[in-house]
DNA sequence: TGTGATTATTGTCAGTTTGACATTTAATAA
DNA sequence: TTATTAAATGTCAAACTGACAATAATCACA
């Protein structure tokens, strides 16, 4: 037996949600299609599941196609599957959302010839199929993940201010926090180390850096749960 | 242009790993394979995914061929991918994990032809495939949401007490809650509407049943977030 | 040199929640 | 009537949370 002889198989592809900070704003990486379908409208980056690879496989390669990054955050999250989702032909689509720091991968960065664009995410473009489903669904995540989980971190510098943080925090959840009570709060996490320079551009008085502490941060990034008593047993 | 040509198409399938819970024990429901490979061996339900439908619509249909019940709790899980994860040819699995209460769907319900049966979580036999690896994924993914979200509910009957609560809760987690602080933070949650009648079978002085409020339990399904300060703007 | 403006940093306090722990209550069986 | 069993309820100190205000560092400019 060397197959499942009559089902029917189906195009697979893999689409990536890159959202990246740039000190500012949450924004969103689009590029503007340049093939049929929808040839000229913007969509999210993706590309068809080649035989050999796994799905995670595929979308590191899109990924990496489109930004020439490596070792960058990323997560399945969910798989698109309506069967006229795509107007050619049947196409599933397992769509990944990554992470990273805009400005430190820059602009020029970004392969031309997918005429890649960011957006905020209050201005994002009509999109092509069902890819603006997609990309609700990875802001929904980001936010349940980010409520419980020190994830945002992987969308900042390695040398970050506490406001710029907050900054980030704000943009996530498109609202105000106190900032005596943030400080407090991320703080009391002990994940951050206090450096001794500081970031003198967007204040007079200039913020202090601090870094991640790397060692704690993959101990406890399992470990924000808060119904279980015991939180550090879970995963 | 009607199809996308060259590329290569893929055989999908869908898991269903289905959790159950039987008033003392968590377990999951598998069947002896009858078909080749591995033939005779333990696996999760599962199902090549038909042209016309989409991965949600053939975890459904799967279920209720085991099962032959409809308006079970479905969620998607993860889209395994390895490509060598089926040896008779590339199949990728879309595994989704269901919830529901094992006594009020009798055993004598399963399809025989399947020859399925309940396995306690701890004594899991061999499975084929990544179906290990699955069932670990959906263990981790319960007790995620359950740390965040009333999910567990759906492995209940419409009644229950507060110490059978708990145990399902016990099981969940493989732990131990002290029942004051356990009864406390449920009823907490305001989610619960005491009966008249109680449960006498397990104690000579009998509990008192509970009933979720539908109404609350669907208005706060998503809201257990702890990070943010208004939870209830988020999903 | 001093002063005002701006943003970072630190602090207070009352109300709530948490975790650890003990007592009372209802029903049954002997 | 009493012993037994498990349910239900209660206490308290410590930790945490949200609301709110005062101080400190730096720069621009008079």
């Amino acid at each position: 037996m060397t197959s499942y002889g009559k089902q029917k198989r189906l195009l697979v592809a893999v689409d990536c949600i890159i959202f990246g900070f740039d000190g500012q704003e949450l924004k969103v990486l689009l590029i503007k299609r340049g093939f049929e379908p929808e040839k000229g409208k913007w969509s999210v980056m993706g590309g068809f599941v080649q035989p050999e690879e796994s799905f995670e496989g595929a979308a590191t390669r899109v990924l990496s196609q489109l930004t020439g990054l490596q070792d960058i955050y990323l997560e399945q999250l969910f798989a698109f599957s309506r069967p006229d989702r795509d107007p050619i032909e049947r196409t599933a689509s397992i769509a990944y959302f990554a992470l990273l720091d805009i400005n430190q991968y820059h602009r020029q960065q970004l392969k031309h010839e997918f005429h890649a664009e960011w957006f905020s995410l209050s201005q994002v473009p009509e999109l092509i199929f069902d890819h603006t489903e997609m990309i609700e669904m990875a802001k929904e995540k980001l936010r349940y993940k980010a409520a419980i989980h020190p994830i945002l971190f992987e969308l900042l510098p390695q040398k970050f201010t506490i406001p710029q943080l907050q900054l980030l925090y704000e943009g996530v959840y498109e609202t105000d926090f106190d900032k005596r009570n943030f400080s407090r709060k991320i703080l009391s996490l002990k994940l951050l180390v206090k450096q001794k320079d500081k970031e003198k551009e967007s204040s007079k008085r200039g913020a202090f850096y601090y870094k991640l502490d790397k060692r704690r941060y993959n101990a406890n990034f399992h470990s924000f749960l808060n119904f279980i008593a015991k939180p550090h047993n879970l995963k």
